[in-house]
DNA sequence: ATATTATAAAGGTATAGACAACTAGTAGTC
DNA sequence: GACTACTAGTTGTCTATACCTTTATAATAT
């Protein structure tokens, strides 16, 4: 089960054993998973790598220790991503719905402005601006606008829009996303996005403003999305910050 | 700087040697912080508790680790409270603003029905339903209803509900809260809700629905609340996950 | 019965090293 | 000038061990 010579870190090889056997349902949810030291004489490991392991598990939200008791599978695994920053593509599909996408503009401008500096774009660099209208399940979902840096994601097609920007990101150019601030307010629809999302004038819409980073905290891109208040919810998971000291 | 025989870890101490020199500006943004093993020479302590000292504070987002070259202190301290799940009240004061508090009704009912499923609370018992009008520098910003389980913050009184319910569960009552899962969606104002927040019938309302979890994962609190649109906006960061295995 | 004490077992903290993987710069070679 | 090899310094992974604090239970004393 666990190869002491493969590449892959051993912390990650029992990581992995363990998610595996919740996702089986051989550890429940509540079940105490065997001790720290029970794994390390198990795998003839040390115990120190076994707590890597945990501990990471235990800031996905897989795990629960209690000091003094032992370790404990977490309930509601469903609801982990909700802690997980996610595309629209992912979020519908988390969902139980099929994305779409309708490609209304592409096109490359001039950055400049309040856009140009959260991009760390400098004077005279382009970027792409996108606008699509996302479905969920063939019907309107929202309408969305995208900056990216020119610079950054060199290349970037028509084709590639179609589907998870994130996932072109990670996977064809093998950047890693950090982190993403999102600002959510609601708003009533006026002519224009009614029209697009085939809603009436007045409707709800629910307006989210992203910033997303890359690990290194390079600035990835900014949304500006509308999101039909009758139809969507936005969900997200928190914790609690260790660190309460000043506020 | 460092006390090897205090009570408090000697990593934690750490940490807050290094968070301390980030917010004098002795370190700033993007600067490198001394190597590991400088820490560890510096303070006659083992590398390893040098790690997790930088561990928690690169999963708390002020600092950055980059292999080969060293770690960084992470942009955007500010921030970094965007990540926390917070109360109205710390929320208000992180933005700058005065919180305070109308109270509506404060009562102990029955609980029945998908509200005690949630707070599990068994056949027969009883749960405050807490209704609020939230304000921000004296003007009504939400209007709130809270229930929580009475078996787990019994004896809670009028006064207590006038401030921070998170800083009365965790300064006295001694509960450590872990994390909620929240729900946000745009609505629009109906006559009731008009008239308690001053606003016109058909003005835009964030509606979040919070359900709240201590560490042990104990239900906490539900919490309904209707924002109003035109004052508040919801900000959130997110992280990506880590694990990004099957989806 | 109740309270106290002892014990075992769990996670929490800490040590002193070792080697690997990666980055950036330097020196050398072509 | 361009490429390669080397080197120093960094974080990443891992070991084997020690002792502490907390929890739950069993044994004992009252």
């Amino acid at each position: 089960m666990i190869d002491k010579h493969s590449p892959m870190p051993i912390y990650y090889q029992i990581e992995e054993a363990i998610k595996e056997r919740i996702d089986k349902g051989e550890w429940r949810e509540g079940d105490m998973i065997p001790s720290e030291r029970e794994f390390s004489e198990m795998y003839h490991i040390s115990r120190m790598t076994v707590r890597q392991a945990v501990t990471n598990l235990v800031s996905d939200g897989y795990l629960i220790r209690q000091i003094g008791r032992g370790t404990f599978v977490a309930r509601r695994k469903i609801q982990q991503k909700l802690f997980g920053l996610t595309s629209f593509t992912e979020d519908m599909k988390g969902r139980g719905m099929k994305p779409g996408t309708r490609l209304l503009d592409f096109r490359t401008v001039s950055a400049s402005g309040p856009i140009a500096e959260q991009l760390q774009i400098p004077d005279g660099g382009e970027m792409y601006e996108i606008k699509r209208v996302r479905s969920a399940d063939d019907l309107p979902m929202a309408l969305e606008i995208t900056y990216l840096s020119e610079d950054l994601v060199r290349g970037l097609t028509e084709e590639d829009v179609y589907g998870s920007l994130y996932g072109y990101v990670e996977k064809e150019l093998g950047m890693t996303i950090g982190y993403a601030t999102q600002e959510l307010e609601s708003s009533v629809a006026r002519e224009a996005e009614s029209r697009t999302l085939g809603i009436a004038e007045g409707a709800p819409l629910l307006l989210i403003k992203r910033f997303s980073y890359l690990e290194d905290e390079t600035p990835l891109e900014i949304v500006y999305s509308a999101y039909r208040g009758d139809r969507y919810k936005f969900v997200v998971g928190m914790h609690r910050n260790r660190t309460d000291s000043n506020g």
